[in-house]
DNA sequence: CAAATAGTGTCTTTGAGACAATATGCC
DNA sequence: GGCATATTGTCTCAAAGACACTATTTG
């Protein structure tokens, strides 16, 4: 309730005003790893370093609201699901003033990474290694030459928790889907799981298990473009 | 990253402040059913509501200590774990003015419960039916009559999601523990679990796994005052 | 001894991993 | 035909549900 007479009676900073900002993990596959989609600032603090590409919440502009803008004016993707991550607000979090952010996580496909890249050219895309794959919530961010790349704020732990979240929801749930393009092989689906979670998957298992779940429809038609027997395009039918 | 130069320039409302509030779900299990610690409220809007306990967050106070100064000062639990649940920030959440609430979920064994009730006499234990136990999100929140209690501001929102998370985290985290006096019989374990899940669970079976988990260690003592044989007491063992 | 619940043993089914065999398109 | 990968079949093992049996305490 946080609003009644009663706690503003009780809490001097009843009517604080704090500024609230949203942070857009913008995350995929690439080159077999998970990589995520950052800007490098210019400015201190953390001057040099990359940060989640993120902005202010307006007075009306609902959190999801501003997490779409976001999508939109820094990378040019006016259509992409985020699903919220989670909230961060430690006082210091922000060396100059107290800011709370709300964390948001959304999946982009091949297609979009490209899409992204090129819409805004001062996007970087890092990878996401994973020195683990025990979950163990520690990640190394590493740029297109495979240097270590400082994370501006408390950012390397947004994006470490977006990961486990990811690799948590991996097997209950259809988000695989949302990094691959419409049409997909099963080597490719499996390519992405495993990238995923860190490990390998026993190819007949995987295959039974997607297929058992109902979320692929084999489409009748194959890859092309290959130099052995192409595999047959599946794309993913939509419901839970 | 939502606060260098180039979006406080992109953005008119970079610098908007919001009001911002923590709200905590408190949960138990309570004859046979799960329930949630609320407050009923007395004034506009949305009195004689129910409400979950909340405060705003100070200017210069982390989310987890306005949450816990919450716990404290309203239900009179000093140790109290809570994880954060989610993030609501609707415009129009609260029709008075923009508050943005960071829901919370603490989870209370029975004699935390009646702690809580004594040391405030204003909390009432409300309990969550379950329509349909397929995760549809909708519920029920009946006062202690069994009565259908309406809800202040989005809080039904938020109680439904708890019970989710709950759910979903009982089966793959030792949050059950925390639902329980620290001595246990399997039985009572159990009948925290069908409670949250709203099923029947297999007996032989659920005592395989949770003994297999290695989460619950046997004391070598009984419980008293059966008419019957008495069960042996377990602990719960305190890892992962 | 009767009642009531605790605790155990066993059969069956299901699903996943391991491993290997077969299929197929391209050179 | 030979290569490389797709696709399928089968064996084994682990875990859970079903069901029935034994154990133990109170009255």
């Amino acid at each position: 309730m946080a609003d009644n007479d009663i706690s503003a009676r009780e809490d001097p900073d009843a009517y604080a005003r704090l500024s609230v900002c949203v942070d857009i993990v913008l995350m995929g596959v690439r080159k077999g790893a998970p990589c995520a989609l950052l800007l490098r600032r210019g400015v201190s603090p953390f001057a040099g370093h990359a940060a989640l590409p993120g902005g202010f919440v307006g007075a009306q502009e609902a959190l999801e609201d501003a997490a779409q803008r976001v999508l939109r004016d820094k990378a040019g993707l006016p259509d992409v699901r985020c699903e919220q991550l989670y909230t961060f607000g430690e006082v210091a979090r922000d060396p100059r003033r107290r800011i709370v952010t709300v964390a948001w996580l959304a999946l982009l496909a091949p297609a979009a990474i490209e899409a992204a890249l090129e819409a805004n050219p001062e996007l970087l895309c890092a990878t996401l290694d994973v020195p683990d794959s025990d979950g163990s919530g520690d990640i190394a961010v590493l740029d297109s030459a495979g240097a270590r790349l400082p994370l501006a704020f408390d950012h390397e732990q947004i994006l470490a928790l977006a990961l486990e979240r990811l690799r948590g929801k991996l097997d209950y749930t259809a988000v695989g889907f949302d990094l691959l393009p419409p049409f997909f092989t099963l080597r490719q689906l499996q390519d992405v799981h495993e990238a995923i979670r860190g490990t390998t998957l026993n190819k007949p298992a995987f295959r039974r298990r997607m297929i058992d779940t109902g979320w692929i429809v084999p489409t009748g038609t194959r890859e092309t473009g290959t130099s052995h027997r192409p595999a047959e395009l599946y794309c993913f039918r939509g419901l839970s």
